[in-house]
RNA sequence: GCCUCUGUAGCUCAGUCGGUAGAGCAGCGGACUGAAAAUCCGCGUGUCGUUGGUUCGAUUCCGACCGGAGGCA
C-alpha cells in the first residue's frame, strides 16, 4: 500500500494555485506567473463561470489577460444551477489538457471548494458513477426536502438526519439549512450516509500536487480600502446596467447567479427597493465579510504558502516570491 | 454672557434609587465534501467626557472645566 502510494505521488502532475479573499490581486499575479513559466489560467471562480456576469465578478477583460489562455470563466448560461461537481469534472479536463500539451496550469480563484475539490481528485455522492445530469436527479429530492423544511421545521429535518447519520448531525447545527438537507438528499440518493462518503473521498488520492499560494494584504484595512475602490470601480463601469439587462432578459431572481455579491443587491436598485448609494454600501460590506470568510477558509490549510502585501499588491515582488515557491516544488519556468 | 438639555462600545441608544455596565447594528473568530460570492455557528471588543469632592466604594450624587444641541439675550 505504502508503496503502491509513493508511486501515485511521483506520477503527480505538479500545477500551481493562486488563491486569497477578493481583490487581493490574484488575477493580476496569476497573468504574470503564467508569462513566466508558458502557463494557462484555470479559473476557480464560481460566479465567473457564468456568460454575462462580468463587471460585478470583476471577470479579467481581455487585456488584463494580456494574452494568456484563461479557462473556465463564461462556460454556464446565467440561468443555469452550476455545482461544485460540475467544476471539477470540467476543470479536471482544462488541466489536463494544459498538461498534455507540456504547459503548466495555473489554478486561480477565491473559491476554496472549487480548488479543494479539484486538487483532491473528490467524487461526489451520486447514484451512479457515470453520467452529468445528476445535479437533475437531485432535484426531486431537495426540493421535496426544501418545502419539508419550510412546513416541518429545521429541528425535525436535523432529528431524521440523527437517525441515519448521527455523526453528520452531531458535526451540523440545525439551522444549516443546505447541509442537514444535502446529508438527506445524499442518502435518500445514494444509500450511503455522508459519513461514509466522506471517509470514502478521504481515501481517495489527490489529483495534482499543487504549490498553493495566497495572496492577502498584511492589514486588514488596506485589503478592505481596496475592495471599497473595486465596488467604486464597478459602479462606474455600469454594474447597474449589468443587473438591469440581466434581469429584464428574464434571469430568475432567485438563480445561482442572482446570488452572487453586487448582483443580489444591485437588483434591489433596479427594482427601487434601495437608492444606489445604500446598494452600494451593501456590497461593499458584504464583500468585506466575504473576504473574512475566504481568509477563514485558507487558514485552516497549513499548506498554503503566504504572500502579504503593504498597502497595494506589489506585483514584481509576488511574482518573485512565487517563482522561489514553485522551485521549491520542482516547477521551473519554461 | 446667562439658562436648559446632553456626553456610556466603532454607530444609535438603554441602564445602574452608589457595589466598575447591555441591546441592536457594525466588527471579530470559526465551521464548510454536488447552490460555496452560498449556508451556518460563536464572541462585547468599554478610562461610562475630564478633573476635584462626598463615600468603605462614584459611571451613578455634588462642584468646576471641556465638547455638543437648543433657548434667552
Amino acid at each position: 500500500m505504502q508503496i503502491f502510494l509513493v508511486g501515485v505521488g511521483c506520477m503527480l502532475e505538479k500545477i500551481v494555485v493562486i488563491t486569497g479573499p477578493t481583490a487581493a490581486g490574484k488575477t493580476g499575479l496569476g497573468v504574470r506567473l503564467a508569462q513566466q513559466f508558458g502557463g494557462e489560467v484555470v479559473s476557480a471562480d464560481s460566479m465567473q463561470v457564468y456568460r454575462g456576469l462580468n463587471v460585478g465578478t470583476a471577470k479579467p477583460s481581455a487585456l488584463e489577460m494580456d494574452g494568456v489562455p484563461h479557462h473556465m470563466i463564461d462556460v454556464a448560461e446565467p440561468g443555469e444551477a452550476y455545482s461544485v461537481a460540475r467544476y471539477v469534472a470540467e476543470a479536471r479536463d482544462c488541466a489536463d489538457d494544459i498538461l498534455r500539451r507540456g504547459k503548466l496550469p495555473i489554478l486561480v480563484g477565491g473559491t476554496g471548494l472549487y480548488i479543494d475539490s479539484l486538487l483532491a481528485g473528490r467524487d461526489f455522492a451520486a447514484k451512479s458513477e457515470e453520467g452529468d445530469e445528476r445535479a437533475a436527479e437531485c432535484r426531486p429530492y431537495r426540493d421535496a426536502l426544501a418545502e419539508r423544511y419550510e412546513r416541518e421545521g429545521a429541528e425535525t429535518l436535523w432529528r431524521e438526519l440523527q437517525e441515519v447519520d448521527p455523526e453528520t448531525a452531531e458535526r451540523l447545527h440545525p439551522n444549516d439549512k443546505k447541509r442537514v438537507l444535502r446529508a438527506l438528499e445524499v442518502y435518500q440518493l445514494t444509500g450511503q450516509t455522508m459519513t461514509a462518503h466522506n471517509a470514502a473521498t478521504r481515501r481517495v488520492p489527490p489529483r495534482y500536487e499543487a504549490v498553493k499560494i495566497a495572496l492577502t494584504a498584511r492589514e486588514r484595512g488596506d485589503l478592505y480600502r481596496r475592495v471599497d475602490k473595486r465596488v467604486d470601480a464597478m459602479l462606474d463601469a455600469g454594474l447597474y446596467a449589468e443587473v438591469a439587462d440581466l434581469l429584464q432578459s428574464g434571469l430568475p431572481p432567485a438563480c445561482t447567479a442572482m446570488q452572487a455579491i453586487g448582483y443580489k443587491e444591485m437588483a434591489r436598485a433596479v427594482a427601487g427597493e434601495i437608492s444606489l448609494e445604500e446598494a452600494a454600501a451593501l456590497i461593499k460590506q458584504e464583500s468585506r465579510r466575504y473576504a473574512k470568510r475566504q481568509l477563514s477558509w485558507l487558514r485552516r490549510d497549513e499548506t498554503v504558502r503566504w504572500i502579504e502585501w503593504d498597502g497595494e499588491p506589489d506585483f514584481a515582488e509576488a511574482v518573485r516570491v512565487s517563482t522561489e515557491f514553485c522551485r521549491d516544488a520542482g516547477i521551473m519556468d519554461r
